[in-house]
DNA sequence: CAAAAGATAGCGAACGTTCGTTCGCGAACA
DNA sequence: TGTTCGCGAACGAACGTTCGCTATCTTTTG
């Protein structure tokens, strides 16, 4: 019988994309090289190769999950949440993975080989897709519920959010000026506002 | 006397950085080998390093070429521009260079080769604060004038704004339902509304 | 003005290195 | 006893780069 150990794969492949993760996001995608993988992980190239056909397929693993994680996020918000609380999820979650550089260096190097390897381009298009649906039908509904200015198009809307969102990193990885806290703030009333949608509460609102 | 001719090299120069432009381009700059880059240039290797020391020396060039273009068109607007028409002619310029691709590509390829190579991360943060500079002036003056909501920071509203235009360039690689003319207008009018500025005619407005 | 001298551009085979990947074999576990 | 896991030396290919050579063009010189 075969079917000894199913999980016991699943569970290393997982453990192995975590260390390539942050090998990935330390070099960059190309300057990674298997060797370097492998010493990452105090194995040989034989083992790892058990894993993983081959380098191209370990990126796209990643990139496979990384992505499936975000959707994640997305589509834990329920379609009844007040917009400007929306807002702020999705900067939150766009900016918190970003504080230990992992995610920021990752997203540039995903976006670079998607422009280039075609296979990752089909599935970034997908995700980016079901992101979008998401966030258009949850600007739908604040629509419905007059939260947010009737006139704009919910899917222009949730292209220009979402742009906005991918925009922030290249941004706050090349500018020292930004801090995170006040990056989030400004962005969730600037984009509510782009959007006719007057804000909850301000508080005191310190520099 | 070594002095004759000086700006045959030069002109020579710009003519291999505008090939390796569309041989990055088409394959990124790891993919896209020294003998790709001859090939294209039908020329080779040993003349091809008469120009330039190493390949990391082509890339950097060509970097700081394509940069120095964006920021020339930023420095052309003047300071006197109605708000409105500074924020078109930003898109209209993000937007037409991804109109052929290479602009598009490149613009990733940019920033997740900044991400991981510090002399060009280095340059990536000089390029993007002189614009991000000049925008903030150009916010200045247009509050000045009224013609934008004055509780905005100008900062603020710069580092957004550039967040976008950054974020128009993922978005539409990899959004096939959208289309240049639409992403333009929708998002001056959307950035427009989040500056509180009131946009000056919308004409008939076909959908 | 012709010839010699010098500098520059171009060539392409070859270099040493590093890459992703393979494979035969032993150890551990079932 | 069969199956999985892991090893690490080894492979061929491809990489960026070098170097000695010839051809071309410019300047200097007789």
């Amino acid at each position: 019988m075969p079917r000894q150990t199913p999980d016991r794969h699943e569970a290393r492949r997982e453990q192995i994309l975590g260390v390539c993760l942050k090998c990935f996001a330390a070099k960059g995608f190309h300057q990674t090289s298997m060797r370097d993988i492998c010493a990452a992980l105090d194995m040989s190239p034989g083992a790892l190769y058990r894993y993983f056909d081959s380098k191209e397929d370990i990126i796209a693993a990643m990139i496979d999950a990384d992505r499936a994680k975000m959707e994640k996020i997305f589509a834990a918000i329920p379609f009844d949440t007040p917009f400007p609380k929306v807002v702020d999820l999705m900067v939150s979650a766009t900016v918190e993975g970003f504080v230990d550089d992992n995610q920021l260096v990752l997203f540039n190097q995903i976006n670079a080989e998607g422009t280039v390897n075609p296979k990752i381009a089909e599935a970034l298009k997908v995700h980016y897709g079901v992101m979008t649906d998401r966030l258009e039908l949850l600007i739908r509904r604040a629509q419905e519920r007059k939260e947010i200015d009737i006139v704009i198009k919910p899917r222009d809307a949730a292209v220009f959010m979402m742009a906005t969102f991918d925009g922030l990193c290249p941004r706050s990885a090349f500018d020292p000026s930004i801090h995170w806290r006040n990056l989030a703030r400004v962005f969730t009333g600037l984009m509510l506002r782009a959007l006719g949608c007057p804000p909850p509460q301000t508080k005191g609102g310190r520099s």
